[in-house]
DNA sequence: TGTACATCAGTGAACGCGCGTTCACTGATGTAC
DNA sequence: TGTACATCAGTGAACGCGCGTTCACTGATGTAC
């Protein structure tokens, strides 16, 4: 049942599409390959016609968990004054609903305790999608280059702890607590 | 080859405190119980008399952890003025040694992402021991409760995630650079 | 205090299970003439 | 353009392996008299 050149591609890009999601919920190691296969709707045994291994399609995935977060993020400030541009990503990012959806949140709330215990490769991705995040917030910051670089290094990784640890507090009040406290600590 | 009480309870909180630096070094899924009781210099097979499950033993080691963390923490603050208690804590916290050191350091930051996708119990005692961090915090600071509070949230978070990101990062100048960044945002 | 017996901490082997990976096979696609 | 053949995307079963958990067993500890 071989596929065209054209379908081929389509379904390797839906591979890692659905592996974005997949790992993001379920964790690099709560994930498996055949999870991940039979949600893009294949059997496990084509996997390794596309890749040469689940770390490999852990890379890519995180890639396009990374950019389709950061895209996601820009479209929020575009075309706004810069404190207005600044106040709605950090609210976008720290809300009840990214909060409540795991699966196309951001990878680095996700799985950064995981992506820290990767191999190299999967971590020069993670940190090329960081710096995308950062590059974000660094854009509309004032100040000098390097502030603005610092600042947004800071904030960024602030609001991935305060996401992540929404997520890890059960109780709900609690947890919007230390998500307005993030919102207030950035946008003073 | 039965034991004493007296050595039972020890073998017990031997097994809690070797796991507490197994899981935050490997990850909850990456450490086994198997690894886990050679580590403490027994076999797999005596792990169950001790404990009903693996998840019991990550809520109690998680417990440990956070608390042990607390503890250290909060040596760094005792009898100093509030503003140098503050930026002591800050600095131990956001320190290239505890960055490197996974296995004796923040449980939030090595494992946040998995203790968000773990059982009731374990996010409930996650819960406590992530408090028992803030208030160190909150203590020292001035302003309202309600501020002093919200505030001690959001450093908290900010630290977790700076810690937890300068380790994904595996440049070293970046990654010094977010703990740079993250200390001066905090403590300016 | 001494003896007989029940308890149970720890051992080591085994359990079923799901993991990442491999492989023989199928049949539509792509290529060569 | 048509035909013969090579390629290879995808299937489904199997591989070895390590996981969490169970269990029969051992022998020192604790208990009862």
């Amino acid at each position: 049942v071989r596929k065209s050149r054209e379908e081929t591609l389509n379904t390797r890009k839906r591979i890692v599409e659905v592996a974005a999601e997949e790992l993001r919920a379920k964790g690099i190691d709560g994930a498996g390959v055949a999870d991940i296969m039979s949600a893009a709707g294949l059997t496990q045994g084509g996997f390794y016609r596309h890749f040469s291994s689940k770390d490999q399609l852990v890379a890519e995935a995180c890639d396009v968990a990374s950019k389709t977060l950061s895209d996601a993020l820009r479209a929020h400030s575009q075309g706004k004054p810069p404190h207005k541009a600044r106040q709605d990503v950090i609210s976008c990012y720290l809300s009840t609903s990214h909060r409540d959806n795991l699966s196309i949140g951001c990878p680095f709330a996700a799985l950064g305790g995981e992506l820290a215990r990767a191999d190299a490769n999967i971590r020069e991705v993670a940190t090329e999608g960081f710096l995308r995040l950062t590059n974000i917030l660094a854009e509309q910051a004032h100040g000098s280059e390097s502030s603005r670089r610092s600042e947004a290094l800071a904030a960024t990784s602030a609001m991935i702890g305060a996401l992540m640890m929404a997520r890890v507090i059960k109780d709900e009040t609690l947890s919007q607590e230390v998500l307005q406290a993030a919102r207030d600590a950035l946008c003073r």
